[in-house]
This record gives structure tokens, sequence and C-alpha cells, in this order.
DNA sequence: TATAATTATTCCAGTCACTGGAAGGTCAAG
DNA sequence: CTTGACCTTCCAGTGACTGGAATAATTATA
């Protein structure tokens, strides 16, 4: 099938795609006029890529799941190791994203906001006491 | 005072302040040795800078809070709408990293972890059932 | 004073994961 | 036969730095 179709099949831009071949995720046959022409099965790798993508994993982390799941002899302790990793990052960053949060919160919540240009976050930011 | 030294003072590597300088957000005078050479209030605005960025401000972001804080007759209003927004866009964002961690955390915890190659990660990310 | 170490300079290139756009080839419909 | 949708390649840009090479200036030490 042509690209088109392969990015609606696995919801992935024809853009990305183009570029998963770029970087040897995902290289389909080529078709006597040119095209790229994509079988089920690469098809189902594009899937794989867009499902661990928004599942917050790297371009490198998916090449390595791929090559795990090419592998039969593969062990599954090897993806858990790499899934649990990426939970513990996760939660580092909520945990960083949720302090930040908070922050710009209180500091805007003492802004009184009208037209007067004394600014709590104003201050903070350039590093005023108080 | 020269990089180093402001470097030190704003808490931000030499090669970020040189790049800031080249998207001129923070323009220093040069010394007669061709050095840059960091006033107070250039160093003052770097502090500034780091702290929004740690915030999660853009640089572009950046760039509007350096202007409203250099324009006196700038309205507070401004300021904490832009906060607000700030604060919404990382609700947001904690909402969709919280709603990942837990899909993979219920996936490795689905995995067994052993030499066996059935893996619920590795099935559910090749898109199967069950 | 010679030398070594540190710090500074510029410039080029790379990162990550795409995304945009130009210039052109192919194909199906009317 | 033309229109328009879809495909191709290639080049360049994004954001916010970061790394490294080659060179120059300053500072510390022998």
């Amino acid at each position: 099938m042509n690209i088109g179709t392969a990015s609606e099949r696995s919801n992935l831009p024809p853009k990305t795609i183009r570029y998963y071949e770029d970087i040897a995720l995902v290289s389909p046959q080529r078709s006597t006029n040119g095209y790229r022409d994509y079988s089920d099965a690469d098809v189902h790798r594009l899937r794989f890529l867009q499902r661990a993508r928004s599942l917050g994993f790297t371009i490198e982390e998916c090449r390595l799941l791929l090559s795990l799941y090419q592998d039969k002899e593969r062990a599954s302790a090897d993806v858990k190791r790499i899934a649990l990793e990426k939970v513990k990052e996760m939660d580092a960053k909520i945990v960083e994203l949720r302090s930040l949060r908070q922050t710009l919160a209180s500091l805007a919540e003492h802004c009184h906001g009208d037209d007067r240009p004394e600014c709590p976050i104003i201050n903070d930011l350039a590093g005023k006491k108080g």
C-alpha cells in the first residue's frame, strides 16, 4: 500500500514515516513507479512505533524494543527493565513539573493583576526578596 | 566582568550565555581584548532568564517577560495572564504524563519479567488484544 | 623569563524527532 | 487534456542548547 494508506492505518504523518525510513526503523519495498509500498508487517511496525512513542519511549528505545520484539528468544525481563526505568523517569518528571507548577501558581496568586506595575511574578524572576 | 564570573553568578553555562547573546537576549559590552564584559544589569537579566527558563517559560516567553520587565509602564495583568496560561499548560502536561505513567506501570506489572518470551508490554505495543 | 594552565574567542556541527516547503513525477476522474 | 490529489527527493528549520576544534589572551607557577 502507498504511504497515505500506511499513514492512516498507523496514525502517523507521512513525513514521520519517511523519517522513520531515513533512520532505518521501517524500510518498505518500492513499487515500479518508485512509490513506497508498505506491507501489513510494515504497518504493524509503524503502529508499534506510534504507540511506543506516545508512551514516551525515545526513538532509540523504540529501536531496542523493536529488536527485542523481532527476537523470538528475547527475555521479557529486558523489556520489563526498560519499562520500569521509564516509569521511574516519568515519576521524576512529574514531581519536577508539579513543583514548578506550584511555584508559578503561587506567584500568580499573589499578583493582583491590574494596571499597577508592581508584580510579584516579575519581582521573583528578577530575584528580589519578599 | 568576564563570562566565567557571569556564568557563576547567573548559574548558566558560558555556552548558554553566548547563545543568549546570539539570539539577542543579553548583549554585553566588549573589553579591549575582545572579551565579553558583563555589567551587573546584564547578570540581572541572565538570572532572570535562568529562573524563568527553569520555571518552564520558553525563550520567546522570556523575551516577552523581559520586555515587560523593562517597560516601567507595563501592567502586571499581562504578566499574570502569561503565568496562568503556563500553569494551565503544566497541568495538562502533568495529566498526560500521569496517564502514560499508569499505562506503562500496569503493563510492567503484568509482565512476569523472566526468561520466557511472552511479554504483555511487547504485546500491547504490538497492538494485540488481551 | 619561560612555560603551563586556565579562560576566553569564533565557527561549525550535532542533538532530538520531526516539520515545512520547493520542485518535480505519477495517477485517477471528469 | 487538464485538474487535482498524491507521491518523490532534497534542503532547511525548529528549540534550546551542547560539543569540539583552532586560536588568542590572561594568569600562575617553576
